[in-house]
DNA sequence: GATTTATAGTTTCACCTGTAACCAATTGCA
DNA sequence: TGCAATTGGTTACAGGTGAAACTATAAATC
């Protein structure tokens, strides 16, 4: 364990390493964006999720809001039980099969909705802004391929 | 709240939304990872990540892994205490200093790194044969500038 | 040199998370 | 029709996580 060390052990760089990389600017953007409804809200990320989920594809059943987020089964019906108890989620029973929900923002989700939206928005914009126009297409492209 | 609902609310797309997709890529790529070392040898993505920083850089404190990881204080400590625990990190006092602890990977520390290390960097491989050398170049400058 | 201030590290608390076990409704199939 | 397998959703459990409070040592200031 002496000179030799560090090439036979061949250590990572934590710094250069992509997996490392991506978790660390995932964890910054994210968080920058929860603290601005987290507290003024008491709305976790994934209740926010759920949210923006059901403006856009509002009366679907939590079974969907997983397959059309990649979130967890169980932290989705966590959070859809929470909101439905702060009554910013409407929550009914399907006709044709019991078991299924349908799920809904209320007035009062839908008023939390557009004001945090906006400012999710410019968060992204902020975050994008140190880019030029050549590196954001690029960075789309690049993302779409990664994620396929 | 009809047809108009919609447009007037502007729900975001988040399948389009950068820091969701950062969010979602991270966590596939880093869990994937984590799988491989997480049941062979009962370790938390927290202490791997130390593990790595104490084989590039011996004889460091524990603040010192945190400034160079960008990890929480309160993850390294515990993880730290587990590593020694587990007799895979050896830790002294610092001799001017006797708050300071002094981390170095012991023999085993240094096995499991041997191991894992190499398989790490095969996985981060599989992410980046996805990309052409292109978009690979591209993706390293759009993150080093992301994350100024 | 005594007292304040800062720093390294740990502990506590309150919360978030995923896995597995579970319940109830539905579907498949003999 | 009746029973096994599947599916939507919840609950229990066993960690992991960050903020804030705390302890011990060191540095700064008077």
């Amino acid at each position: 364990m002496s000179t030799e060390t560090i090439t036979s052990h061949a250590p990572l760089d934590l710094e250069r390493f992509l997996p490392y990389r991506l978790s660390i600017l995932s964890n910054t953007v994210s968080q920058s964006i929860a603290a601005d409804y987290q507290d003024r809200f008491e709305l976790s990320m994934t209740e926010w999720r759920v949210m923006v989920i059901l403006a856009r594809f509002p009366e679907i059943s939590a079974r969907e809001v997983v397959d059309r987020s990649r979130m967890d089964k169980v932290a989705v019906s966590r959070a859809v039980a929470r909101l439905v108890e702060a009554g910013r989620v409407d929550r009914g029973i399907h006709g044709e099969d019991k078991r299924r929900s349908v799920l809904k923002l209320s007035e009062a989700g839908w008023a939390i909705h557009d004001e945090v939206a906006p400012r999710a928005r410019e968060h992204e914009q902020e975050v994008l802004a140190k880019l030029d126009e050549d590196e954001k297409a690029w960075l789309n492209r690049i993302l779409d391929k990664l994620m396929a």
